[in-house]
RNA sequence: GGGUGCUUAGCUCAGCGGUAGAGCGCUGCCCUUACAAGGCAGAUGUCGGGAGUUCGACCCUCUCAGCACCCACCA
């Protein structure tokens, strides 16, 4: 029955999780309570859990905790995305090993193995969640009995995804078009703007002489193999230099064919030579220019990025700039070659250059969605926290593209069109309903998938049983808010906003918190190659250095990193990393979420926490050795006599129970997590427990009574309000603790949530515990000075009466043997301190001068004080303008600061006449 | 080029128009019967620079500097 020593997070942790899950309470519920929900962000189905999950999950869970306990209908919908493109490269990878291709399987063989790998790794991600105490709703939408929620290609996501295709298209806001988008090369398939990254590189420009009539016009170029592509050569109108040859024609080198000048006011003069080579089919500048033209395009790439055409085809892109540029050498007609840095895109998935390219693809218009989006922000239906993000999302949907949502990709949502021999297309929500829609003819499906961020976009009804009008989608729609972090503002969160309102006429989600992003304690980024990632399991169960070395290691892409990695390893964790335990981590991530963009993860506080918990563990203990098996007062049958002390840690409590309800209303963690911090540790252990030994030795039996209530009461709602953000240990010390406090229930997360109670706030006594602290550090500051050796009783002198509280905790912590109380000190050497109307000494022999120059010390302190109030309130601007309240408190400061310097100076010249 | 945020103790970060704070780290003394993952005491800051508003600025305004991130078509 009792507690081990210390708190030992695994067996701890073992304890719970299956029995809260087991037992449907993370179930939402049917009744009429207020609704809260929140929607995960779903992770890749086959993904693992990193930092960024962790995080932003301990705060969803915190906050769906702290709701459920509140009383609320609590769902938290949870489920996997499939990860188009993530998920298709890692089943590539894998058969790339066994020596294959998706081709060599053909589409649905292929297709088929991912669902294999789906199947086989989907767990992972799940299991960690859980691990960290994660209370989603796993059986919820949960269509594949895997206790995993939704998964965004599971049979009635699809359905809901078809559905929204169909009715986008009939709305007349889905197109198919031939325009220039973002290729990957290597995967072979188009990639949305938001999925091309661009950096800066160094790279070269180049000049190249295009021969016209008597005259030649020089382009500069940092992609000389596109000129292959050329249609025009173009100039600012307003160039003098060129107007005179626009309308010519000059001689495109390599090729034979001749291309115009043109003018165009997109051409700055002031740079490079004030020509432009235009390259309409792999440019979008270009490809912009040709339409305001009239020009055809020229394609001279493949989808697979290789020459298409000319003498050069066949040739890789960069291979074919190499041959390009020594022809173009040999033929005189290349004018320079300089380094330049220029921004390169590449795709975020494969690292490749993208390349843009003219193909077919389905395209979302976004003007009208966008509008609704920014309306449902501007009018405050969705609100941002912290609220500067809002910029972010409106600078972007006020300059949206239209959404290229085709991807050639085999792993997907398979867009539901069909064609007939004629090329005619047919949308319809299955195979049957397009032959009947096309009336007989022969049909072929389009072969392209939905980008996986369409179906996410629609989570937030899909999830809920949309396209049927479901209760839940009553109830739970819109959530109550959405964590997750600023990189898929765009990606996801505007998208949900804009397809819930086109779908639904109603926002998503009320809020919006944006977490910060997760970065090492030196605050970079973390990344595999620089070895400074951290596996949040590896924080809860701990892990070795040796294991931390092999696993940071294993599978990389360069062996050079190999080397850093280890040092980097070896510098921060020269032990490996002990287990902190779950419940040391949430709380970790809950003390450091502040409205701040980055969050610099710091062991050491993670450190620092877990011994909160067992700090917490051994007030527990310490409570449970002093009130099992006694009378606690659970009825008032026998007297119970409250202290000043029991009732200021009562008052106390209400105070910091306020402080947290006001942290998770504002979604300030950090501050729900500090009053929590501060209460158990600063208050309850530093004072409280101990004042409450000396209670229960001396006091009598109602104040024993009322201390061992007051012990357990006020522990018990300290568990309670601190299990959102520490679910284990909360819930295996409240299991114990709960019955001495009367509670019943067989769980502290489903015990009511603690409130704030005004009328329990005591003022007088927490003046009065005020002052008795006051004295103890006054106390205790004496014997620090005088060097009395800790485990020392002292006798205390001291004028005038002290209250009872005071005279108690002079004995809990002071370790004042004795209390005399004197009209005025006697005569004696001892160091004094004054405390209100008060002198404080302890009874010792020491030295004279010693003492002299602790009062000098003290006297110097006070006469600084007292200098910048008298210089405050000798100024007549402060003591007219500044508000009454300041002034006279300002006043009182400088009354107490004299009194205790008289107080302090007597003491001197005491001192000072006796030697 | 446009936008956003940041700059406070050695480190990571709170903070408020009216006496500069926390955690970790550091120094000293203590293994006191809940806890050495602990207790007590203590040191440490011209709150990035400058100007302004104000009786009073770490806080508000302007400006400069540095850092970070996002967006953007300069060949």
């Amino acid at each position: 029955m009792s507690l081990d020593k210390s708190f030992e997070p695994r067996a701890v942790e073992g304890r719970w999780y299956e029995r809260w899950e087991g037992a449907g309470w993370f179930a939402h519920k049917g009744g009429a309570q207020p609704a809260y929900c929140i929607q995960l962000p779903p992770p890749n189905v086959t993904g693992t859990l990193h930092m960024g999950h962790a995080f932003q999950q301990t705060l969803m869970d915190a906050l769906i905790r702290y709701h459920r306990m509140r009383g609320d209908n609590t769902n938290w919908v949870v489920g996997t995305d499939h990860a188009g493109i993530a998920t298709q490269i890692v089943v590539e990878r894998q058969l790339q090993e066994e020596g294959k291709s998706r081709h060599d399987l053909g589409r649905a063989k292929f297709v088929e193995r991912v669902w294999q790998w789906k199947q086989q790794s989907g767990a992972t991600i799940t299991r960690q969640m859980r691990r960290l105490g994660a209370s989603g709703n796993w059986s919820y939408a949960d269509s594949e009995g895997q206790k995993a929620g939704y998964f965004t290609m599971d049979a009635k996501m699809s359905r809901a995804v078809v559905e929204v295709f169909v009715r986008l298209y009939e709305q007349g806001l889905i197109y198919r078009g031939k325009r220039l988008v973002n290729w990957d090369p290597v995967l072979g398939t188009a990639v949305s703007d938001l999925e091309v990254d661009s950096e800066e590189e160094d790279g070269r420009i180049w000049e190249i002489r295009y021969p016209g009539e008597g005259f030649s016009l020089t382009v500069a170029t940092t992609r000389p193999e596109t000129m292959l592509g050329d249609v025009a050569v173009a100039v600012n109108p307003k160039d003098e230099r060129y107007t005179k040859y626009v309308g010519k024609t000059v001689q495109l080198p390599l090729t034979g064919r001749s291309i115009p000048v043109i003018a165009d006011d997109y051409v700055d003069p002031a740079f490079g030579t004030g020509c432009v080579k235009i390259t309409p089919a792999h440019d979008f500048n270009d490809w912009a220019v040709g339409q305001r033209h009239k020009l055809a395009p020229v394609e001279m790439l493949t989808l697979d990025a290789k020459v298409k055409g000319t003498r050069y085809a066949g040739l890789d892109r960069f291979e074919a700039r190499t041959r390009i540029l020594a022809d173009l050498k040999a033929q005189g007609l290349l004018v320079s070659e300089k380094p330049y840095k220029l921004r390169v895109p590449r795709s975020g998935r494969t690292g490749v250059i993208v390349e843009p390219m003219l193909t077919d693809q389905w395209f979302v218009k976004m003007e009208s969605l966008a509008k609704a989006g920014l309306e449902a922000v501007a009018s405050g239906r969705v609100k941002f926290f912290p609220e500067y993000w809002a910029s972010t999302y409106n600078e972007w949907l006020t300059n949206i593209q239209d959404w290229c949502i085709s991807r050639q990709l085999w792993w997907g949502h398979q867009i539901p069109v069909w064609y007939d021999e004629a090329g005619r297309i047919t949308v319809a929500r299955s195979e049957a309903e397009a032959l009947a829609k096309a009336g007989g003819a022969k049909l072929r499906r389009d072969e392209d998938v939905l980008d996986t961020w369409f179906s996410s976009a629609l989570v937030p009804f899909t999830s809920l049983g949309w396209p049927e009008e479901t209760k839940d989608l009553e109830v739970f729609l819109p959530s109550s808010v959405l964590v997750t972090g600023n990189d898929i503002i765009f990606f996801w969160v505007a998208r949900m906003i804009m397809m819930t309102l086109q779908f639904t006429g109603r926002v998503p989600f009320r809020d919006v918190y944006i977490n910060a992003i997760v970065r090492d304690a030196e605050g970079e980024k973390m990344s595999k190659s620089k070895g400074n990632t951290i596996d949040p399991i590896d924080l809860v169960d701990g892990i070795t250095l040796e294991a931390l070395l092999a696993k940071s290691t294993v599978g990389l892409l360069r062996a050079d990193h190999k080397a850093r990695i280890e040092k980097y390893v070896r510098a921060h964790y020269p032990q490996g990393i002990p287990a902190f335990g779950a419940d040391a981590l949430r709380f970790t991530f809950a003390s450091q979420a502040t409205f701040a963009r980055t969050l610099n993860f710091d062991l050491g506080r993670c450190e620092g926490y877990r011994n909160f918990c067992n700090k917490l563990w051994n007030a527990t203990r310490f409570v449970l050795m002093n009130t099992e098996g006694r009378d606690c007062a659970l009825d008032d049958k026998a007297p119970v006599a409250l202290s000043a002390w029991d009732r200021w840690i009562i008052s106390t409590l209400q105070r910091a129970e306020a402080e947290v309800e006001k942290g998770f209303a504002e979604y300030r963690f950090d501050n729900a997590a500090a009053a929590i911090y501060r209460f158990v540790w600063d208050e309850y252990c530093d004072w409280y427990v101990e004042v409450a030994k000396e209670q229960l030795a001396k006091g009598d039996e109602a104040a024993q009574r009322g201390t061992r209530r007051t012990l357990v009461r006020v522990l018990e709602a300290a568990l309670r309000l601190a299990h959102p953000i520490i679910p284990f240990i909360t819930e295996e010390l409240w299991q114990k603790v709960a019955p001495l406090a009367g509670k019943t229930g067989g769980t502290v997360m489903l015990a009511p949530y603690p409130r704030s109670q005004p009328e329990r706030i005591d003022e007088q006594a927490e003046r009065e515990i005020a002052f008795a602290k006051e004295v103890v550090n006054a106390a205790r500051n004496l014997r620090s000075e005088a060097k009395i050796p800790p485990k020392d009783r002292v006798t205390f002198y001291v004028t005038g009466a002290l209250s009872a509280s005071a005279e108690t905790a002079m004995a809990a912590l002071a370790r004042a043997s004795e209390l005399k109380i004197f009209a005025e000190l006697p005569p004696s050497d001892s160091p004094v301190a004054v405390v209100g109307p008060h002198r404080l000494m302890p009874h010792i022999e020491v030295d004279p001068q010693a003492e002299r120059e602790r009062l000098a010390r003290e006297t110097a302190r006070l006469e600084g004080e007292i200098a910048r109030a008298r210089g405050k309130l000798g100024n007549a601007a402060f003591v007219e303008r500044a508000p009454a309240a300041v002034v006279a408190q300002e006043r009182e400061r400088l009354a107490a600061f004299e009194a205790t310097l008289h107080k302090v100076k007597g003491q001197l010249e005491k001192l000072a006449a006796k030697t």
